[in-house]
Order: C-alpha cells, then structure tokens, then sequence
RNA sequence: GGCGGCGUACCCAAGUGGCUAAGGGAGAGGUCUGCAAAACCUUUAUUCAGCGGUUCAAAUCCGCUCGCCGCCUCCA
C-alpha cells in the first residue's frame, strides 16, 4: 500500500511503526459555528481511510478532537451573549447531527482541548525546561529558532518567511515566527490555572497533547486539510519533536479543498454551503459520492450539477442492486448459465483485486468507484440476457457480495433500494406516500391487462409530473423518484 | 516575492514511461418494450494547455511559455 506523505512530498509505501497496527490522527473542528462541505470533505476521507485499512487486517486506532477553547469560541460567545462552553456544546452537537447524517463514523477517540489541560501544561513546562520555550507576561512561546527542522512539512524556510510575513510582528517574541503555546487570559475570558498565571492553551499544542496522551510519542498517520500544513502542522511538529526528542509522525496526509467558481471555500471569502443546506436538498449518500468521486488530494468544484450526476450514479447502482434481487427471487428452473456467464466470472474474480489496487494507491477512491460501477455494468449486461440455472444464481449472488463488500469500505450502497426511493421522496419534497404511489400503480396494472393504455399512460403522466418514474419490468412494476 | 499544485473528450474524472487513454453524466443511433422508462450495444480524445528536449518508447521524465489555483494570516 502506498500512500503520498506531504513531509517526503512523494508516495510511499505504508510500513506502520508497529507490524499490523495503526495510528491515525486526524485534525478535527473548531466547534464555533456549523460545518461547511469542506468539513465534512475531510472528515468523509479520513473515514474511508479508516475504514479502509480495518479492511485490510490492520489493528488501527483513529483519534479525532474537537478544539474546544479558542479565540474564535470566544468571540462567538460574545457575539451570542452565552457562555463559550455553551458555543462548544452547541457546535459540537451539529457536527455530530451532521457527521451521523453522512454516514462518518465515530473515531475512538475524540478528545477535547479543554480535557487535556494538565497534559498541555505538561508539555510546554516541559519546553521550557528544554530551553525551546520561553514565557513573557503570561505567556508562553516556542523558540523557532532553537528547533532546527522547522518548515520541514510545509518546505518553508524560517528567514525567508520571516522577510515575507504579512503579519504584524508581537514585540514580545523574540522571533517573528515564534507561536503561543500558552497563552494569559485577558479579564472575563476563560482560564485555567498555570505555572505563568492564569490562562488557556495556544493554538498547536492541543494536538501534540492529545496525540500523545492518545497514541505515543510516534505514530503512523497525521491527517488534515491542506491548509493546516502551515502553520498548524508544522508547529505541531517542532513542538512535539522539541518535546519528546522523537519523530513525531511517520506520513502526513492532507486533502483538498472544495472551490466555488475555482477559489477555496472558506469562511473568510462567504462563499460555503453548510451540510446542513445541501442536505435539505440532497440524500447524505449523494454528498458522500460527490466528495469520493475524485482523489482526496485534488480540489474538488462544488455545483449542483455535479451533486445531480452523483444522485444519478448511486440511482444507477440502486437500480441495479434492485434488478439483482428480483432477479435472484425467480425461479431458475432452466439450467442456462447464458452467453455472458464465463465474462462476469472474470470480472467478479479481477474485481477485488482491481478495488484493492485502487485503494492501496494511495487511497484511490474514484479510480475504485470506477471498478465498481464496471461491474455493476457486468452484471446488468449479464442479466440481460435472462440467464436461469444454479449457476446463474451462484454468479449473481457472488457479484452481490463482492459489490456490498466494496460499498461497505466506502459506507456507501448500504441501503436497500426502497430506503434510497424513500430517502429520495423526502428529499425531493415529493407530494406522495409510497402507499398512494403503489395504490396508482395497482389502478394502472388493471388498466393495463385491460389494455386500456390510454387510461394507463394518464396515470404513468400524472406521477410523472409530480416526480414519481414508473417502469414495467416482466415481473411487475416499480416506482422511482425522477432525478433530472 | 518565496514555496506547492493543477491544465486529459461537450461536462465531471482516473491514468505519472510501453497492452485498444478507466468510469460517470450529456448527445446521437440501435436492441428490448403495448408505448415508455430502465438495462444493454454502438458512437463522441490517433490524442492528453502550447512549444522544445531525453528515450527504442511519454499524457506520464526534463526545460521553457501560457492559463488557473493554493499556502505564506484563523481556516478542512
């Protein structure tokens, strides 16, 4: 398995410090406002990341934090007249409604900075003590200077930022690029008791205290956004190097970013849709296609356009998943494994290796969806051609499995295809129960034996313009929301 | 200014030295169907921003040019 580590800027091959173990740790959210679809991006890659190496056989244990105390807490609270933890709990309680809603599952761990204050107080004393940190009324800076592999992850080199920096320079740092490790409380802002007086974390050591705590002094993988390479990651290095005299992390992964009209979504710019926004409109298995049809590396361009042609894939999939189970419910009495039989055998026997190749080349998700819908195309063409006989029945089953068991690395596909209509029906503001759409369908079907297609094409018409797709099968027919 | 990345068909998107340049969407034609829809088949890049170089061989490596973006400030 080989994956692209920022630090070495190439693909390497995965060798986890501990045989057959894992540790992951990914950089979570700020809980100050609600998620962006950039948010959830990264928190859907991780996921499959995880989810993919348990996949493979490995032990892994995955640590996910929440920032729990900053500035931008604060401000909030502020601007909300409510208590900063009440902000935390409150933003944290819509990550968590949102992340469920895309299938994101929990890590193992998902500590918070403000749990972890002895364990970063620790830290920085233990910095000073080592002569990389420093303290000024209050509070604590890192030395830049005195760790030499500093710009190491983001390639940058200390004097020349410091030339280039468009920040206005703190008198109290004896270097311009030096960070807060702690930092003193002003009146009326949340503290916690400290060596250098009252007051609360800076911005990096809350990672390096609870990646420690949580999975030691080396681990295997460190993930994020792309911009938290600098200077939040690399802070994170020196500080927790500086520390423990250790390597800190043995492959850095970052993901893209989500772009409207090609520039970052951010919040600075305005230009983000919160999860909450696209899931009023669209299925939370479509957002989690969308963010997986391309590699996690490369922007992504955000449009309804391409949410509409993700909704038409996983429709596609489902409609498939559908033909396979009605297909596996006939009877089979005539042995003809058909024309095409020795063709999906080949395809189901290449498949999971294809899948794993995608997937161990640096996690490969579009490339493996690609596999996946070869197959879903396989098996359709299969079917066509109305094969019967046990070994029609053993093929289909086979393909069955193996396309559930690539799905489920994904979390996609874990639906039945009635939940996805269903799911769809609501989403779509459809203006119908699944009851009423069955009782039309029952009234057509009579039209129908009847030969009487004009009343049969009216009531067809008629769901149609309020969203609902009839199509006649051998066996009888089904209803699915239109997706245009 | 420094560092990094991207530019593949009408659209999205894999592919980073060598079999016919994945897959999806859209369009066109066909099979099937009471008619549809779906599914399937055929079709849409002799070519990978442009130019030059390395090589028996390049979308893939190197150089230059053009265009776009990101980080350098909180940011997934």
């Amino acid at each position: 398995m080989k994956l692209y580590n920022t630090l070495t800027g190439k693909k390497e091959e995965f060798i986890p410090v501990e045989p057959g173990r894992v540790k992951m740790y990914a950089c979570g959210v700020t809980v100050y406002d609600h998620c962006h679809i950039g948010h959830a991006r990264s928190a859907i890659v991780f996921d499959v990341i995880r989810r993919y190496l348990k996949y493979k056989g490995f032990d892994i244990t995955y640590i996910r934090n929440f920032t729990d105390i900053d500035d931008k807490i604060i401000n909030k609270a502020q601007e909300e007249g409510i208590p900063w933890h009440d902000v935390a709990r409150k933003y944290t309680d819509s990550y968590y409604h949102d992340m469920d809603r895309l299938g994101v599952g929990r890590a193992d761990v998902e500590p918070k900075a403000t749990e972890h204050i002895p364990e970063i107080i620790a830290i920085v004393k233990g910095l000073i003590d080592k002569g990389y940190a420093y303290e000024i009324q209050g509070d604590v800076y890192f030395d830049v200077g005195r760790f030499p592999g500093y710009g190491k992850l983001s390639k940058r080199d200390v004097d020349e930022m410091v030339a280039g920096a468009r920040v206005a320079v703190d008198q109290k740092k004896r270097n311009p690029m030096d960070f807060s490790l702690w930092k003193a409380s002003k009146q009326g802002e949340p503290s916690w008791e400290s060596p250098w007086g009252p007051g609360r974390p800076g911005w990096h050591i809350e990672c390096s205290a609870m990646s420690l705590k949580h999975l030691g002094e080396t681990f295997d993988i460190h993930g994020g956004g792309a911009d938290l390479i600098f200077p939040h990651h690399e802070n994170e290095i020196a500080q927790t190097e500086a520390y423990t005299g250790k390597p800190f992390v043995q492959y850095w992964l970052h993901n893209g970013f989500i772009t409207v009209d090609k520039e970052k979504m951010s919040k600075s710019l305005g230009n983000f849709f919160t999860i909450q926004e696209i899931l009023n409109v669209f299925d939370a298995e479509v957002v989690r296609f969308f963010l997986l049809a391309t590699h996690y590396r490369s922007p992504i361009e955000f449009s309804d356009e391409q949410l509409r042609e993700a909704e038409k894939s996983i429709d596609r999939y489902y409609a498939t998943a559908l033909r396979i189970r009605s297909f596996l419910g006939q009877d089979h009495s005539p042995d003809n494994p058909g024309p095409d039989a020795q063709m999906l055998r080949n395809m189901i026997n290449q498949f999971s290796d294809k899948f794993q190749s995608a997937m161990d080349d640096d996690f490969n998700t579009a490339l493996a969806m690609g596999v996946l819908f070869e197959l879903v195309r396989a098996v359709n063409k299969y079917m066509d051609n109305r094969p019967s006989g046990t070994q029609a029945v053993e093929l289909v089953t086979h393909a069955q499995k193996v396309l559930d068991k690539s799905g489920g690395v994904l979390h996609m596909f874990k639906r039945t295809p009635e939940e996805w209509h269903q799911a769809l029906l609501a989403v779509k503001q459809i203006d119908l129960t699944k009851e009423e759409i069955e009782a039309k369908i029952i009234a057509r079907q009579k039209a129908r034996e009847e030969k009487d297609w004009s009343m049969a094409d009216g009531i067809r018409n008629e769901l149609e313009t309020k969203g609902i797709i009839l199509e006649d099968t051998k066996e009888s027919t089904i209803w699915k929301v239109k997706i245009t």
